[in-house]
DNA sequence: GTGGTCTAGACCACG
DNA sequence: GTGGTCTAGACCACT
């Protein structure tokens, strides 16, 4: 199953858009194996407090990718093999990071004081 | 001077978002400066090929924050003062942290490994 | 319910004042009652020939003066309470007496003579 | 000299259609022969309170109708002759009238009643 | 030239 | 189906 315990929306951006993000994620984030069954859409509904509408346009989208296939109706399936995922999970990471860097520094802020916000934030109950 | 040299689209995103987050980085990493002119909607519309409608509310936007002046038929000048740039410098290194360590969480690393990948990346050469 | 049957353009005022207008007369006109379901953007734009856009914009304003509700996804009802039924009459019939006062007057025309005009109108047989 | 003394603005609806109606309005109250000159864009400009390119276009407008003519650059000069004048004034005061009665009639109100309101809007100070 | 508004068309999210 | 938003193009009023 795939974590989306810090699913957190961004305004503005089209939600099935950043639905499909967190998907892909949530996907590289965990070694699921090709053809594992993917999160049920009304599960992900819930969790997410989205109408289920608007994941199933981000399981077409995903599925119009080549990522998910849909085998008997309901349920999905994911099609990337494990070398796949492990190699977007790394882009993922090292993307991310470079993104948060450069925008620390754009910002000006030492590097403990960037580290020091961060620690705070990762270990804060609410974000 | 505002360039917007740098300026690139994320897909998905409002443009005019994207143009108020420019607009406020600029003025939060003191690469805009107080007073200083604004391009006009449709000079800048031109620059980066939109509508001068989406200029208008970006600038309508930042008008409501207080951080631009218009006055009809004059040109548009930035106006922060530096209780403002010191609000909005807190709210990006904060928004911009907190999408980091989620997204980090969600890629199921953890926060040693995160910040071990966050320190190469920041004393690497180049970005 | 709403008709919009002798709803009529008037050319160079902006349609979406103009509906305003048109729903305002037929609230203080008592043809429109309180908890009436309105016609829904698409459906009185189609009727109307206009884009649906400018449908929302009429409404839009009518409900920051509390004459109509929306909710998203669902239906909309005009609900005008007596008291604000009262304040439109109040207003349409001031403002458009001011009007026809300053349109005589511009003509140049005596007050005796315009309020003969206005009598003979008024008692005659039909409109 | 074309009595302008009574102009008022409606809200929403474009400045210079309103100066072209009011104009006209204007030319019919008086009796101005043919030929006679109008009152100058910069007089008009400061009686009204309105930007000299606004009072221009609707100048532009009435000549392209034929109802003004320049012939010496900044002057214009009245087209029309004193029946279709007299006409159309005719027209207007009827027209006029017969649209604020049907109003009232609309907004049920009695003709006493009416008529009382007109009497005080027509004697007030402000309007 | 400047800023601002009105209408249109396509899209998003919800019931 | 519903209401709401984003972008575009044309126009208005003012310096």
């Amino acid at each position: 199953m795939i974590s989306f315990e810090d699913f957190m929306f961004v305004d503005g951006c089209p939600i099935y858009l950043q639905i499909i993000q967190y998907i892909k994620r949530g996907i590289a984030s965990e070694t699921i194996h090709n053809g594992e069954e993917a999160p049920s859409r009304r599960a992900l509904s819930a969790l997410l407090g989205v109408n289920p509408n608007t994941i199933q346009k981000a399981y077409h989208n995903l599925e119009e990718e080549g990522i998910l296939t849909s085998r008997s109706g309901a349920k999905s399936y994911l099609c990337a093999d494990q070398k796949t995922v492990e190699r977007i999970r790394r882009e993922l990471l090292i993307g991310d990071t470079k993104e948060w860097v450069n925008a620390m520094k754009q910002l000006n802020i030492s590097k403990e004081e960037a580290f020091s916000l961060a620690e705070n934030i990762w270990t804060a109950k609410e974000l």
